[in-house]
DNA sequence: CAAGTCTCCTGTTAGC
DNA sequence: TGCTAACAGGAGACTT
């Protein structure tokens, strides 16, 4: 659930309250948690051991911690309800805590991964020369990335035999979109979840891309989104910006625009909601049948 | 090979 | 009241 102005939220609080400090002490709490490391827990925090740790970076819903005088990231992702919090040494564990970091220095903090559902975790990689980790080279840009290539997104989506929704959530043709600000993009360019990439105007993309921009950006600046207590910044403080969502969660309440009560699709185990009036459902495409004009 | 589907996980809530 | 089913959903693995 935590996208991309979520972990924005987050990499700022790891740039503010970690990077710098060095690596005393890494206890794995749940396995599961550095299941990508293929070594194991044992041997990922032999590694960040006596380490200090660089500038936080981020793309899309990724975010890592280069470790200085190596060629490594500590990487991170928060699933579905990972947290990244910056605790006192003497705070009670959470229930779901996973992972603690200790510094050797005297701040008096310590960094936790905190995760109910396990979906998201921490681990080590070899950076590319790009200094990304090698595995999520793959992952496409994400549109607050100053060398994002709108150009060749236009491109690639014309080029997709699939629907808009599906291409804005496909991280390696833009990365950072999830379903809240794809619902959200799509009620604010009036597209239906459902609308073929194949033929869609250059202008009607284009605004599209405007209206991720734009909606990622009012969610940032007022600390992201915060349904409960899962979705927090570092020091485990809630975002504003549910109370700004004109279609996510709105089944049943009118629409912002036209008043029409909002709906709500099951759509590839999920939901996607949208207005039945301001979003039209695509005119189906017959393929002509064999023998016929 | 691209596109679509399945699966992992746990806490909350709706419904009977 | 207590049980079950639905739901939340990112992304790698898997299938078509």
């Amino acid at each position: 659930m935590p996208e991309l102005p979520e972990v924005e939220v987050v990499r700022r609080g790891l740039q503010r309250w970690v990077s710098g400090r060095t690596i005393a002490e890494v206890q794995v709490l749940h396995p599961r948690a550095v299941r990508r490391h293929l070594a194991g827990a044992g041997d990922f925090a032999a590694r960040l051991k006596g380490h200090s740790v660089g500038i936080a970076r981020r793309r899309g819903k990724y975010l890592w911690l280069p470790l200085a005088d190596t060629d490594s990231s500590v990487l991170g992702h928060l699933g579905m309800s990972g947290q990244l919090l910056v605790q006192p040494e003497d705070a009670a564990d959470e229930k779901h805590l996973r992972i603690r970091i200790r510094f050797d220095d005297s701040l008096g903090t310590e960094l936790r991964f905190v995760d109910q559902r396990t979906f998201g975790g921490l681990s080590l990689h070899d950076n590319t020369p790009d200094g990304l980790p090698d595995v999520i080279a793959h992952i496409a840009r994400d549109p607050l990335d100053p060398a994002f290539d709108d150009g060749g997104f236009h491109t690639a989506l014309r080029l997709r035999r699939t629907t808009v929704k599906r291409a804005l959530l496909d991280q390696s043709l833009i990365s950072g979109v999830g379903n809240i600000y794809a619902d959200e993009a799509l009620w604010r360019a009036r597209l239906h979840y459902e609308r073929p990439t194949t033929g869609l105007p250059r202008a009607r993309s284009a605004e599209l891309l405007g209206h991720v921009r734009d909606v990622m950006n009012a969610a940032l600046a007022v600390g992201g989104t915060s349904f409960d207590s899962l979705y927090v910044n570092v020091n485990g403080e809630s975002g504003y910006f549910d109370r700004s969502l004109d279609a996510y969660g709105r089944e049943g309440e009118p629409c912002r625009r036209c008043g029409t009560l909002m709906r709500r699709r099951p759509w590839m185990n999920r939901s996607s909601y949208f207005c039945p009036r301001c979003q039209r459902p695509p005119r189906i495409v017959r393929t002509p049948l064999p023998g016929k004009l």
